[in-house]
DNA sequence: ACGCATTTGTTCGTATGTATT
DNA sequence: TAATACATACGAACAAATGCG
């Protein structure tokens, strides 16, 4: 059941409190719980919506109205017939998610990928605070390319939490094959759900012009990018450089 | 009522065609279709849901789920014990809604415009294949640059079809107060809901540096936004040139 | 090939709560 | 306080998609 369900009014209610949250909120905040505790993983069916109003001992509606807003967010998937899924990045249809970068003619083909490094060792200030981290605790960094058509496109700085992914390596990232997120999700539990986006242009220096195959001082998009996990906890921050001599980040506005 | 309710089946039906909708999504297209037509406009309130719902002859729950995706995608606003409105681009709350450039620390201030130019041409290939114009068509060239806080940032090539706006002059819009979009929605009834952009990085030439205030070659985001209006109708090529010395290119991914 | 059970999707109706005027 | 409008919640019925026997 759900906790607090609507007692009446509360007589103490003052101005700009929350105070209260419909039902289908709190069986929403219920469910996020369940995903985060890892009751149901990622490509996983959730219970129907039958068997979760019974659970809540709420109406059919209630649950579908909660679902129905974390669907929207991303976080589950429904298939009807099915079922509800909980949403995965090891999938091939909503392989790269986040990756925005389209070549200029048609659609995105393969892209592969080279790890350049993968080491643990103090976390910068910077990517400290980003992180939520204490100064002095580990973080990973990798580096990495991805290849667009055998031509590299990207060159992207990672930072992790060290304390998440103990044991992630160079060559498990290599043999691993789908996104890297999918990864993260099946190995280490992290599952990542929303990210923001610093995006700026910049003159490439050396090791990046080096790394793409271009010129320095070639113009590239500097994609800084903060990833989180439920309860909007930062778990990644990834610096990327981007060659839009071909290619473009494409952006919906609404 | 709405037009082809449901008829049972269709033997002919074949596959991958759509044949058929729910009633919320033809009540949702008959309300798309009266905000295209004018009945109600920017800023007002449409029917109340009761009244929507006698009038198409269905439920309130279906007017409301009509009206919940029209809210989605930001059609109408909802607000609760006042009614459904027409959303509109001249409102303080939302300004500048489609504008990501954020300064480095803070929020994003007053901004102040200068118009450079305005004139009506021949389309460009480019500018005529983008808007859907046949060639030789008329097209209306806008060159502005946007102040943050006193300081050149944003250096702005807009190509707007002849057709929808007859009248527009460097005038009219120095004296508009608030967002361009507000005014096209105002003086001419042409209504930005959607846009799609593709970034690049590029390096400032001599023109565009003198504009903003920096030396030539000076890496700069390239923003080509294509703006749309009810129908997917393309209205407006906009290539922005931003400077990111001190500003970001703020995305969510989710 | 057919039917059946399961699950989500759609639609209706009704009642009550909350916000605004 | 009352009227109005959107928001929440419940219940019920049927449609459509899927998978299994």
């Amino acid at each position: 059941m759900a906790t607090v369900q609507l007692p009446d009014h509360d007589a103490s209610a003052d101005a700009s409190a929350p105070a209260f949250s419909p039902l289908y909120q709190q069986i929403k905040a219920l469910i996020t719980k369940s995903l985060q505790g890892g009751e149901w993983k990622p490509g996983e069916a959730i219970p129907s919506e039958m068997e979760l109003a019974a659970r809540y001992k709420v109406s059919q509606g209630t649950v579908r109205k909660a679902i129905d807003e974390l669907s929207a967010e991303n976080l589950l998937v429904r298939r009807q017939g099915k079922g509800t899924f909980v949403a995965t990045h090891a999938e091939q249809q909503v392989q790269f998610r986040f990756l925005r970068l389209m070549p200029d003619d048609g659609e995105r083909g393969g892209v592969e990928r080279r790890f350049l490094d993968c080491r643990r060792l103090r976390a910068p200030a910077d990517v400290a605070r980003a992180l939520e981290l204490k100064s002095g605790d580990t973080a990973v960094q990798v580096r990495r390319l991805l290849f667009f058509r055998g031509r590299p496109v990207v060159l992207d700085d990672i930072w992790l939490p060290g304390h998440l992914f103990k044991g992630l390596t160079a060559e498990r990232l290599s043999e691993y094959k789908g996104p890297m997120y999918g990864l993260f999700e099946s190995e280490f539990g992290v599952r990542m759900i929303r990210a923001e986006e610093k995006i700026r242009a910049v003159a490439a220096d050396e090791t990046s012009a080096e790394l793409l195959a271009l010129t320095p001082a070639t113009p590239l998009l500097s994609v800084e990018r903060l990833s989180f996990t439920y309860g909007d906890k930062p778990v990644e921050l990834r610096r990327g450089l981007y060659s839009t001599a071909s290619h473009f980040y494409r952006n919906e506005l609404s």
